[in-house]
DNA sequence: CACGGTAATCTTACGCCGTAAGAGGCGTCA
DNA sequence: TGACGCCTCTTACGGCGTAAGATTACCGTG
């Protein structure tokens, strides 16, 4: 909010601020609110000078990606079997989303294969592997539970049914509303079923 | 691409043939391609008229999602158990998302309780509390189900592990690389094998 | 046929957006 | 001191969604 600096002045700006600063935009305002020009202004300085420190926007975004990854996927726990490693892969994502729900859109058009993701998919592997999973099985259930975490947290039962619950005719979808009574289902209660529903479903795969 | 038109010179826009434009540009294109600017001129239009058949871009959008699952959930067949309702729940979203791959990242963007899909959601309903599911809990099953779909329709690994495969130290991650020996796993194999162990999953938590 | 209302279309304009091109001050090191 | 490179700003362009309003064709009524 300062008034505008002269051209060569320095900011001091960083590629670590301005990444922190757009995790806290996306925080605050969600992505769609992410412009390099609204960006530039949180931290005082021109959307040209952003350049210098992130290639572009679309770099910026899968910085962000790896930067909720790296922070939700980080420790390095050795695990006693592939049901916790997988549970725990699942929880770590969750709670990284949980955390910074405003990126949730950019995991959804973002690869994601940082370097902390890969490490973590390899750990997984291997534990899959050893309990005797094909390697293949093994790389198509981790995509199924990050992508059912990823999925989960896109759906906002919240945004959605408020609006149903109102205009409709009262004695339609009785079982749907039913199912209402006791409130929006949470976040966690859904991702919690999923995830035992399919580590018992692999479980029973795995033995056959 | 003919001479631009007098003022209120019928064009014989509808808002069937707008969506239906809008389908084709987004599935030729891509989502991030849709521009009202853009969609009129596939329609030999200015961007303004199309305000007369859609209230915004954001309804255009919704519109899409509502025309993509009104095309996979149209059928209204009986099932003879949860399993099977279930599995064809997911077998429809999973054509419709293939059948027009662009769109998928509106679904993850916008809400999707169509009319369509809250009565295919209430007909699942039904079979479930029917087979001894609780309603809340029938209800974080369909959840389940429709966000591991979108998911996965999301993650499009061969955009990411090409790169992957290719600068990496050649030494890291050999049971990713393992797991990658036939090739990037197929949309089908990946939603095929998550289904499945959500059914299983789902069934034994129902004997609980 | 005349006429008036309504629906469909175009025109213009505004404030956003990402970013290419280039200018200018500052620190550093020879 | 001088030269160079880094960081920052300035300007500009083409694209975006859409508000406001002008224009014309069509249709129902007399």
């Amino acid at each position: 909010m300062s008034e505008p600096r002269a051209q060569g002045r320095h900011a001091g700006l960083t590629r670590t601020l301005v990444l922190e600063a757009a995790v806290s935009l996306v925080d605050r305002d969600g992505a769609a609110a992410l412009s390099m020009r609204k960006l530039a202004n949180e931290l005082d300085v021109e959307a040209m000078t952003l350049y210098h420190h992130v290639k572009n926007k679309q770099a910026l975004e899968d910085a962000l990606v790896e930067h909720v990854l790296t922070e939700s996927l980080s420790h390095t726990a050795t695990f006693t079997s592939w049901h916790e490693a997988l549970r725990i892969y699942a929880r770590d994502l969750h709670h990284g989303l949980e955390a910074h729900p405003g990126t949730v859109i950019l995991f959804a058009s973002r690869p994601g294969l940082t370097e902390q993701n890969s490490a973590a998919i390899e750990r997984l592997l291997q534990m899959l592997v050893d309990a005797g999973f094909d390697p293949d099985v093994g790389l198509r259930i981790i995509y199924s539970v990050a992508s059912m975490i990823i999925g989960q947290h896109l759906a906002r039962p919240a945004d959605e049914i408020g609006e149903l619950d109102d205009h409709l005719p009262a004695g339609e979808f009785p079982c749907f509303r039913e199912a209402l009574r006791s409130g929006v289902p949470s976040i966690e209660s859904r991702v919690s079923l999923a995830v035992d529903a399919l580590i018992i479903g692999f479980d029973a795969i795995r033995r056959t």
